[in-house]
RNA sequence: GGUGGGAUGGCCGAGCGGUUAGGUCGCGGACUGCAAAUCCGCUUACAGCGGUUCAACUCCGCUUCCCACCUCCA
């Protein structure tokens, strides 16, 4: 049984689909005018845990991914940079898939973009109009009046009539009737170019909350099992997002709701000026893999910070290393007691919250007792712990044919060691290392494995 | 001011009212021609002050410090 943390009832429960045995999993996506960040990532390899959780757990899934792709930011950059908003947003969308695979994320059933959704948009706020939760200002905009919908708040828990003004709310929005409204649909305006749809309130574009109710409903229908992302999202993204869909339906929204915490950089906020700002290229081209950064994304807990630090990187391809030796010598066949004993705390670890690091605990459980008995049928069992970890096989160096010229080398040494020749022997051993291959003598003579 | 999450051994990071987290590093030993890998052992930690309890890192209170959100940052 499959527990997780509610956000919305801040409480552990157990996670089954509302039919069908399929949860349907709608996760904030990517706004694409950069590339993705270390922190972005954390969510996204969250969720990628979680999805495989649920799959480990026997249920079907159908997830939505969606990439915002018009939104202040965008349009920004589409317009200093002279193109259209399509092209620069393309980039992104491109680098984004790529960093999925980097990381070995599992890729979503639908992943909508918000500009191939304008008219259901459109709609769903005509519905709130027409409802009379949603007014048009002055200017042409559409704002959701938070007053009209009761429930408001009760995602992020916040009492509204006891928060002071926010220091971030702007004073200069005259146009809403209460400070806590939201746009819905925002009026054209200069900076924003040749970007723009019609609409029945004249040119313009959506709000950022919008497209999220409008495909999330259209995707996975107007009542849905679980929606995750940043914590940051809680509030007001997600808080919003009910309230737009739930006042258009008059139905529950989701039942499972689920974030995950910020990670910092070396014990601090990630941030440019303080140059431990870092996104997944930057840490590749660092030569770190998506392995290494995949096993310390996971190696905490979701609803906890994570300090994500370049020992921990180093710890991580150590650990690895550990992991690979002992995976080498593992065996097809029945896996013995000792192995399904880990293989059951795995079961529990991750069941429990998605308690990765027990779940690390429990696969280097495994690991050790594998060492202790020299091997054993146990890949079976390391590939069921992978199916959620993504981490074991992904990535690992390939079994790359050992050049002529090295095996020549080895042969050379095994000679020079039956002759008890140890000079030469270092000497070989020397020269293949020179070549990128790691020998080691073990009982049955020699192996080679490329070094990292 | 409101809400939530934290403070664990050199570092990272779980956890629970009484039982070994785990990884990495360090030290010692076994094995080895040496090395690597592996195994065994050790370094026995829970911010501070009170309280509850037979027993608290784990519950309660207070204090100190940190982080996040409070209207568009995962």
């Amino acid at each position: 049984m499959m527990k997780v943390t509610n956000s919305l009832t801040r409480s552990l429960e157990e996670l089954k689909p509302l039919e069908n045995n399929e949860i349907r999993l709608y996760t904030c996506g990517p706004t694409v005018y950069n590339y993705a960040h270390i922190g972005n990532f954390r969510a996204y390899v969250f969720e990628d845990i979680l999805r495989r959780t649920i799959l480990f757990n026997g249920m079907k899934i159908r997830q939505v991914m969606n990439l915002t792709d018009v939104d202040d930011k965008t349009i920004r950059g589409a317009n200093a940079a002279g193109i259209p908003l399509t092209e620069y947003t393309k980039k992104y969308k491109d680098a984004f898939f790529a960093d999925l695979e980097t990381l070995n994320i599992q890729k979503a059933e639908v992943y909508p973009a918000a500009t191939d959704h304008i008219p259901e948009m459109i709609a769903l706020v005509s519905k709130l109009v027409e409802k009379g939760i949603a007014y048009k200002s002055e200017d042409g905009s559409v704002y959701f009046s938070v007053r009209k919908f009761p429930g408001y708040g009760k995602l992020a828990h916040i009492d509204f009539d006891h928060q002071k003004t926010g220091a971030r709310c702007l004073g200069d929005e005259y146009d809403k009737e209460n400070v806590g409204d939201f746009a819905l649909w925002k009026a054209w305006e200069e900076s924003d170019g040749p970007v723009g749809w019609d609409s029945p309130w004249g040119r313009g574009r959506p709000g950022w909350h919008i497209e999220c109710s409008a495909m999330s409903m259209k995707y996975l229908g107007e009542t849905f099992d679980l929606h995750t992302g940043g914590i940051d999202n809680l509030f007001p993204h997600h808080e919003n997002e009910i309230a737009q869909a739930e006042a258009a339906t008059g139905k529950p929204f989701v039942s499972t709701w689920m974030h995950c915490a910020h990670l910092r950089v070396n014990g601090e906020k990630m941030s440019k000026s303080l140059g431990n700002f870092f996104t997944l290229r930057d840490l590749t081209e660092k030569g770190w893999t998506g392995r290494e950064i995949r096993y310390v994304l996971t190696n905490a807990h979701y609803s906890q910070g994570l300090n994500f630090a370049f020992s921990a990187l180093e710890d991580a391809r150590k650990s690895l290393r550990r992991i690979d030796e002992c995976t080498a010598k593992a065996t097809e066949g029945e896996a013995p007691d000792w192995a399904k004993k880990h293989l059951d705390d795995f079961t529990a670890a991750v069941n429990d919250d998605l308690n990765t690091p027990r779940a690390y605990a429990a696969l280097f459980g495994l690991v050790r007792d594998t060492n202790a008995h020299g091997g054993g049928p146990v890949l079976g069992v390391f590939r069921r712990m992978d199916e959620v970890l993504g981490v074991v096989f992904f990535g690992k160096s390939a079994e790359a044919d050992v050049p002529a010229g090295v095996k020549a080398l080895l042969d050379a040494r095994a000679a020079a060691r039956a002759a008890k020749n140890w000079a030469e022997s270092d000497r070989l051993r020397n020269e293949i290392a020179a070549l990128g291959w790691a020998v080691k003598d073990g009982k049955e003579g020699q192996s080679v494995s490329p070094l990292k």
